[in-house]
DNA sequence: TATGAATGAGTTTTCATTCAT
DNA sequence: TATGAATGAAAACTCATTCAT
């Protein structure tokens, strides 16, 4: 009696995740390029031939992990960044940062690891720059209504913080007191 | 007319030079790991073989290219460390990490790349704790002075900021203003 | 209600035709082995494993695909070739030869593709020589009886033109004149 | 004391050489798809790795057999053809064909056995169709000369044969009288 | 019977390192 | 010293065949 179309599609759900977990693990372990498949599919308890049943290639793996990452922030950032900015929603924007930050390190440590080589650019091509754009000009009216009298110089102030918080985290997980900075980063950057 | 020994001392010394900028460029270029030995050696217009002559491996490269940025900002922070930090002390010792990055940005982008691996904390490992605690100590002794409620933290915040500066640094070498932050930087720490 | 035992039998039956006629399909299209056992299945729309309930591996496909039609070809031969050759059993042949070509022409094509490896050789080794020397002897006596001068060279040349007839229409069945070539052929090797 | 430019070079032109007369073997032994890289290089007694010093990939080695082959062919043709066909022509082309399916048997082998698939029309897409053309126009008014009813069927008829010869040769080249046939072909397509 | 997930041996390809000259 | 040819181990990927259900 063969399995119903709704088992095989719980079975390959579930052989998806698995195999993005192991990937995701052995590829924040090791670095992607020093990572094999191999590794990967031992992780994930199957045979590499079972692993190219459900992706085409290590690159596609890497493309999701790192894609659906990029995805999920956009998205934030784009619900958040929909009306100009204002005291709430850029505490809001913060907390959520790190709330991801702190719910997917490994992914992110992915992220940060490949962005310093050509590959990540290429995923993201489409993606971040309208993203960036809007970005930039909510944060600029944001310091601009506190009557900063450079508020594109305090948004590149304001994110240089932010990217050393997320990269002080994916290097120390265990030890970095990203709760703490977060705060005085807040009250730094309203009262200013 | 044979060479002096002199002559063949400083042949090699320029040989190696002449490879370990090769592989430099290339390493930043492409990565450490996609990077390969036979790029590294036309990079630097010599054979393979004679690559392996001077150098035992790929990862003694790595090791000594990344061993000697640790080296010379291990040797910076201890001079200008041994004394308590004062606010001169604390300005130079900015100034001079920037200076540093800007004078080698293929090499701190390395170490960036790098220090989300494992190779790189096996190079350092003995090297860098007990800088790292003279920094600790100075710094929040420094913050103390200032009357800081909480020196520790301020330090931390501190080096937050100072990750995100190289960090932003080294993925936009040409956009970032990194002069005008490291002035913000040290408004901001010298006040507090 | 259960099916009968000969329903069963005709349902087997046209599976096997099924998968017969998608193998020879794929095959004819990318070759015997760039083909993948998973589109012929897909081709003929059952799983991988039901196919192999019918046929014990990818060659025996293809034994069977090529040896129905040797066999046919041996079949039709040897009705023709039991008695001696006339000028009306010779357009016979010919004209038969045709139209099986013209009837299953993937099957030919995959033939032709598959003899220039040791794949179809072994195939043919006992089926072949015995009907290879009627053929040879019925010829050489036709062309004796027309007073030729070299017989066999005569059906050497025959073979000639026929092989080069099959594997031109093979390369082109769109655009090669079969018929007009067929027609040129019998006028030839009859009036010789 | 290292290798000269020209033992170097000498050494290359050797392997390449000894490289694409193994492939050529197995490749036309065993058809391309079958023949693995691993038994080409076992024959040309190497390394696999060392044979990928020397070309980019098993397709790249299809592609110089064959089309060396095509090229030869082409050059030939277009030599004979730049004229219009007369007699002596005529029959130097045709010896002029054999000769080059003598000489190169296995090459032969493998353009016949690669024509059925799709891998050769790619090699040849612009190679073949001028040449093509004054092939077939030289020997329409070749024939059209001889007065004949039909020159273009008689070109096909001609081109037929031709197609058979070569095939038959290659099938068989210890037993089929190239020779034989080569003089009735002529006789036939002059006198007619 | 019927499914398609799963295996594993095999394929092509890459590259750090060694070696003959 | 200096070259680049040569090796071999390991990587990514494929697919005929088997298996659990």
């Amino acid at each position: 009696m063969p399995r119903t179309k709704k088992q095989f599609e719980d079975m390959r759900t579930a052989r998806r995740v698995a195999i993005l977990e192991a990937a995701l693990h052995v590829f924040a372990e090791e670095g992607y390029h020093s990572a094999s498949i191999s590794k990967v599919s031992k992780y994930a308890k199957m045979s590499k031939g079972l692993l190219y049943n459900y992706f085409e290639s290590k690159e596609e793996l890497l493309k999701i992990l790192i894609g659906s990452l990029i995805d999920d922030e956009i998205k934030m950032l784009n619900s958040i960044l929909e009306k100009p900015l204002t005291e709430e929603s850029f505490i809001h924007l913060i907390n959520e940062s790190v709330k991801t930050i702190k719910e997917h390190p490994k992914q992110w440590k992915l992220y940060f690891s490949m962005s310093f080589q050509g590959e990540v650019q290429e995923i993201m091509k489409d993606k971040h720059s309208p993203i960036q754009s809007l970005f930039a000009e909510r944060f600029i009216q944001f310091f601009k209504d506190k009557s900063h009298e450079n508020p594109l110089q305090q948004m590149q102030y304001f994110m240089t913080f932010f990217t050393g918080m997320k990269n002080s985290y994916i290097m120390q997980p265990k030890t970095y007191p990203i709760g703490e900075m977060k705060q005085l980063m807040i009250k730094q950057f309203i009262t200013s």
